[in-house]
DNA sequence: GCAGTGACGATATTGTTAAGTCGTCACCAA
DNA sequence: TTGGTGACGACTTAACAATATCGTCACTGC
């Protein structure tokens, strides 16, 4: 039985174990309550009830942990844009959905866990492997939705396809990166919007 | 005879002073060479021969010292776009060019003069005046840019003007933001010219 | 081999104190 | 009135010592 893929850099051991999965959830739980610079490793070894040293057979450090519960936050944002990605609408539907469906996304960490959401941002600023790993997926999402705009007809071909999906993945970093996001909250909704727009006249063949 | 405006926010006292010039060019050499952290304003003072109190009387505060400094360096990038959009060629080539004008303006702050660069940063991330200020003038530019291709029929009309302008707006901010720009300073050319031309692409009649 | 830990070195953080800095007040000289 | 300042209160920062935290080592029990 081939090994679980590890969802986050850092860690070692084996993958699927009762402890591993001990200390995500008390990791989870202690970083929405107290935010991750409060928490010690000290922390969560008493919530799960041993010690440190233990846990350091399952994560490198302390990052490595703050990795796995970062990699689930932006996991779940991933997930929704990917259902955005699955239904059966026009790829200029999804597109245009796309956009709002992101900043939302982040909006609702900011709003609803403030204190993951921090996370989130020292793992983009200091490029932790769980914000490389979603810039990737943000860009293999968009290449998805242009190659099958493309391959339907709606859009046009003859730019070349890596210069279209490096152009619309510069227009998703306002609303993709966290401190960038947290300045226009006010005004995310019509900025997503007229974003999309301006992305879809682009692909008209 | 009027008074000469004021660059930035902060400011007292006679507009036209040869002591708030001094305090200015005391300023900007000791920004350039210490930082704004770094500096006091007891060492303005000290390099100009007067005290800090009468400092004062012309600057509210040492953010105001600082804001006028960041205008003068904001000043700097936005005329070089103003020359790129006076030139007398399309608009459409006129958009072209914007976009890697600003980053590399950006990019020669970042590299020649880092520690104006930093107190660029600090600007727009604290919502210093000289930050919302170069923001404003910004969208000012790309307003006047669209206007003026879609009079001379380069540009379509039918998006309501107001939505075209947020979405390039948009589209600026990882080459405008220093903070962005920051992260890349190894793929803004070709990001530039992806993005300039998609802009350019979704405003064809 | 797996599950687990106490002790400990290295480093970071915290709290306290002293020193530095910001910005104002009340004043002076010409 | 203009040009200018010393003194000072409030606040920030730096230095230092104590404490806390991170992460490893060498070990134990089953």
């Amino acid at each position: 039985m081939t090994a679980l893929p590890r969802p986050a850099a850092g860690q070692r051991g084996p993958a699927d174990h009762e402890r591993r999965a001990q200390i995500v959830e008390a990791a989870d739980q202690h970083f929405r309550h107290y935010g991750f610079q409060k928490t010690t490793v000290a922390d969560l070894a008493k919530a799960i009830g041993l010690s440190t040293a233990y846990i350091y057979k399952f994560f490198s450090s302390k990052q490595a942990i703050g990795e796995a519960i970062c990699a689930r936050c932006l996991s779940e944002i991933t997930t929704r844009l990917r259902a955005i990605m699955a239904e059966p609408t026009s790829a200029a539907d999804r597109l245009r959905r796309f956009y709002p469906a992101l900043a939302q996304a982040g909006a609702d960490l900011f709003f609803q866990e403030r204190r993951l959401h921090d996370i989130v941002v020292t793992a983009v600023t200091e490029n932790w492997h769980a914000g490389t790993t979603y810039e990737a997926e943000l860009r293999d999402m968009v290449r998805t939705l242009v190659i099958t705009g493309r391959e339907a007809g709606e859009f046009e071909r003859e730019t070349p396809l890596d210069e279209v999906c490096l152009a619309i993945e510069e227009t998703l970093w306002p609303f993709a990166h966290p401190l960038m996001l947290e300045e226009k909250l006010d005004t995310v909704d019509a900025a997503t919007a007229a974003v999309a727009g301006l992305v879809l006249r682009s692909l008209r063949p």
